[in-house]
DNA sequence: CGTATATATGAATAGTTGTTCATATGTTCA
DNA sequence: TGAACATATGAACAACTATTCATATATACG
């Protein structure tokens, strides 16, 4: 049977591009801060920039990096727009680093 | 009994922004070719630097904020210093990443 | 000792990034 | 329709970061 790719095997320069810019998208106090405040639950730009306590104008610049990076998921309902992690795996990968500054 | 604090509760300034230290660690190409070149191995600054293809300066300047952060050990021998990752929460983290860039 | 080798460091620089401010788009409601 | 509100966008700027180059430290070995 064939055995998978080693994990520690050097990794091409397109591969690591790709995991730089995720977590990048982790990489700052703000973006920490307003995918803190999604774990879990959806809220809109005006909520999130209180959470985070940076305006709403900062907010939508992060979130659309984070939606272009398909991190987010945006739902508009009237004039709101409400966000909320796009999958399961976004939450895991932030908690993981949390846990590691908590803990371990 | 009491319950463990939330995940999605607000983060304090200072953790979102060890939190984001964390991330902005792997935030880079270059670092996460060098992370991924020590996941279940050592290596001295030579050997990473072709691992990563960076020059040894570069090297060395990444593996200063990497130690200082307590991300990977430095082991002297001779006049070469062999790097590893400093625990398995460093590698699993990475791998992590690694693996929602890969699948999902 | 002196030379070669391995790694580290500091300064300089080019490139990137987060925020702000002004303005634009789109939605609701009177 | 027009005013108020929510969000988005673009340009500009300050702050930060990765790399390079030159040089320093430290070890090995003849």
């Amino acid at each position: 049977m064939k055995v998978s790719p080693r994990a520690d095997a050097a990794l091409d320069e397109r591969t690591a591009a790709q995991v730089a810019e995720l977590f990048a998208a982790f990489s700052d106090t703000s973006r920490v801060r307003l995918i803190a405040a999604l774990v879990g639950r959806e809220m809109n730009v005006g909520a999130l920039a209180e959470a985070a306590g940076i305006s709403e104008s900062a907010v939508s610049h992060h979130l659309r990096g984070l939606r272009q990076m398909r991190l987010v998921r945006a739902r508009k309902e009237g004039r709101q727009v409400y966000y909320s992690l796009d999958d399961d795996h976004v939450a895991a990968l932030f908690q993981q680093g949390l846990d590691h500054v908590r803990h371990g």
